[in-house]
DNA sequence: GTCTATACACCGATAGAC
DNA sequence: GTCTATCGGTGTATAGAC
């Protein structure tokens, strides 16, 4: 009889095309833009015709799919590493929490836009890729209690206001700092508006 | 010597050609959304081939620039028409100018994904076509100045915010109005910050 | 199983006849 | 000013070589 391989070899090659294939779709999309990852530039980086693709993803949108649910594992691998860093003061937890969040979006445009912006006309994420963003949002929410924000309402309001600023800043002043220079400013009208305690996050006017 | 006609025909059933056209556009995008106005779609509507739509307008980009100006000049004629109605109390002038902008602004969705996202990959408006949104800025911020908010830095922020939650609204809650219904309570957050008088917007919670 | 070759239907855009 | 014909591009499908 045939002793069974403790490794699938085979699986485990399919799994690294899989990566060189989303590897190279991120490579494109940070050189060109995200709508310029087409089938064929991502099948010649890959040194594949493009048609071959299909073999590891069943069209175009499963490898936005792929890169989607990277991002969004990524980002939620970045603020459960933070965990035991969290200042005791809840303004300034609330701060960091953002900052990070706001620092995460900032350092990848394209990024930024597949995990939150609809720059993908046809694109919606599978419940597998969509996962981790939702993990993300409950961590969220868990450290918001914890901090001393309870309320879903506030914590809704919380995220749209710094999307705001973030989009706000893509939008009108790129790669300058207008709009992302005032979220001390932002969460501290939230924690007025909340009772928040603790000190100013800014400087007094 | 010949007279010359007060009125350019020619010139006049161009002009509504193109208006033909641009409506037609309209109609697809609230039809099947602002990705799906293909040029043939277009022709089809309007009784054409494809490419005699290139003797009205250059490229396709140019018809998304025309739909943009004109949406901008719509929203500017709705806010110039508000002249005299603007409350005098500062706080419920924020929020009736910042309302309007919000009914416009959801009355519409590829309307306002043309004029305030990124959906259309290609296309940056012409200067003429920026031109009314230019004049809609000035004019909020000649407003603002008015109610007592005249520093830049407060009329950005003011802006970005009301955008975060129309954004919130449209992502995470389309046709709802988790997010929307926050408006009040987000302007008297910022009205406190700036110290801005008057009575609160909403009810004491 | 993995990849190639070929093809299809669609897109925006252009050339040139009428 | 509008047409037909066509170009190079796209995502996608499938037959078949290895």
């Amino acid at each position: 009889m045939s002793a069974l391989p403790n490794r699938d070899r085979r699986a485990e090659r399919r799994e690294a095309t899989r990566r060189e294939i989303v590897d190279a779709a991120w490579d494109i999309a940070g050189d060109d833009g995200l709508e310029n990852v087409t089938l064929r530039a991502v099948a010649e980086r890959v040194g594949m015709r493009s048609p071959s693709l299909y073999t590891h993803f069943e069209s175009k949108n499963a490898i936005y799919d792929a890169m989607f649910g990277q991002a969004w594992s990524d980002y939620l691998a970045t603020i459960e590493d933070l965990d035991g860093e969290l200042p005791a003061a809840p303004r300034k937890a609330l701060l960091f929490m953002l900052m990070t969040f706001v620092d995460f979006a900032t350092a990848n445009l394209p990024r930024f836009q597949l995990m939150n912006q609809r720059v993908v006309a046809d694109f919606t994420p599978t419940e597998a890729s969509y996962a981790p963003s939702v993990r993300v949002m409950d961590l969220f929410r868990e450290r918001m209690r914890t901090i001393g924000i309870p309320r879903a309402e506030d914590v809704d309001l919380c995220a749209a206001l710094v999307g705001g600023l973030v989009d706000a800043q893509f939008a009108n002043d790129p790669g300058g700092n207008r709009y992302l220079k005032q979220l001390p400013r932002v969460l501290d009208m939230f924690a007025d508006d909340i009772g928040l305690p603790g000190p100013t996050l800014r400087r007094i006017r």
